[in-house]
DNA sequence: TAGTATATTTTGCATATCGCGAATATACTG
DNA sequence: CAGTATATTCGCGATATGCAAAATATACTA
């Protein structure tokens, strides 16, 4: 039986946690490129650059630009550009989920929670005028979801609002 | 001028919705025809067939077919059988979104948790014997990852735990 | 301002997905 | 247990997506 030695230990460890953020992506509805990226800046020491992260994942260059434009949009890495090192491009991993959970809310849920908000109130307007039991049934339907969508609109204030700690301590209080 | 008849102003409203219905089901990465066929059901008054889910919405019968098992899947709707209807299927909408979450924490996310966890335990106790300065700081990161999906954890328990109102009480009290 | 290193876009291809109609399987009825 | 109504699965064509390689655009440097 061989000794394993320090580096076979972290490319082990690491690796099991890659393969996991691999099937969180695929489970998030992103591509597994995107998890695997990810990982690998999750655990670098600095900012990595798109060749060294072609040269560790084995993607293409494209592949890897776009991940990251995607996963910047997502709030999931970020680019830093070095002084010196001309237009080279780094990227780092946001470690913190909570943020990137909080922009998510803020940006995309915001918008879904807004669309549907104004067909429902449109809807509203459309059928208050109108009279007859199916009209009625309808309307309260649309109400109830409405009152729905804003009670989601209120949870989201204050989930993009609050601290994580602050969170937390709620939490424990509720348990 | 013409007046507006009432089924006019009831197909307009719901119609508003229903497109509205479409958009979400994109959002959340279902294909558009879930949304329709949802929001069908959610305005119907009584448990539909097949075939009137058809009629509706002019989809092909194994489209619809298709739809209600991965709704029914993700709680999305229900399926209901009517004595002396032979083996005919009908199917309502699940109107109660807190429900439909509470179900996909408590299923999907639950599990997402788990393979997470359970990599990152592994990952950690691979690298506890493990000495040197790389090797600590990757066991600080996994240490950092799973306080993070311990709190997630909590985090589940409760919602899943908890009735709407009773969260609802409290966020108006953060705010 | 020319040169060079680098990022981004485009292209082509393989693969996955969607919705459809036809074929098959299933469960109730007489 | 045969017949029939109904649901489900299968295979197809069209469309979209993901990836890699090549072409193009961009920004810094000397």
């Amino acid at each position: 039986m061989g000794e394993t030695s320090a580096e076979d230990s972290i490319a082990d460890a690491r690796g099991e946690v890659i393969e996991a953020f691999k099937q969180s992506a695929e489970f998030y509805g992103l591509s597994q490129s995107y998890g695997h990226l990810y990982g690998v800046l999750y655990f670098a020491d600095e900012p990595l650059s798109l060749d060294e992260l072609v040269e560790q994942t084995g993607y293409a260059k494209s592949t890897v630009s776009n991940a990251m434009k995607a996963m910047q949009r997502l709030h999931l890495v970020h680019r830093r550009s070095i002084p010196g090192e001309g237009k080279k491009a780094f990227f780092e991993a946001e470690r913190d989920f909570w943020r990137v959970a909080q922009e998510f809310l803020n940006r995309q849920v915001q918008r879904e929670i807004d669309t549907m908000s104004r067909a429902l109130e449109s809807a509203e307007s459309t059928l208050e005028g109108t009279d007859g039991e199916q009209a009625q049934r309808d309307l309260e339907r649309i109400r109830n979801l409405k009152s729905m969508y804003d009670r989601s609109q209120t949870l989201v204030n204050v989930l993009t609002n609050s601290s994580l700690s602050r969170l937390s301590q709620l939490v424990k209080k509720i348990q």
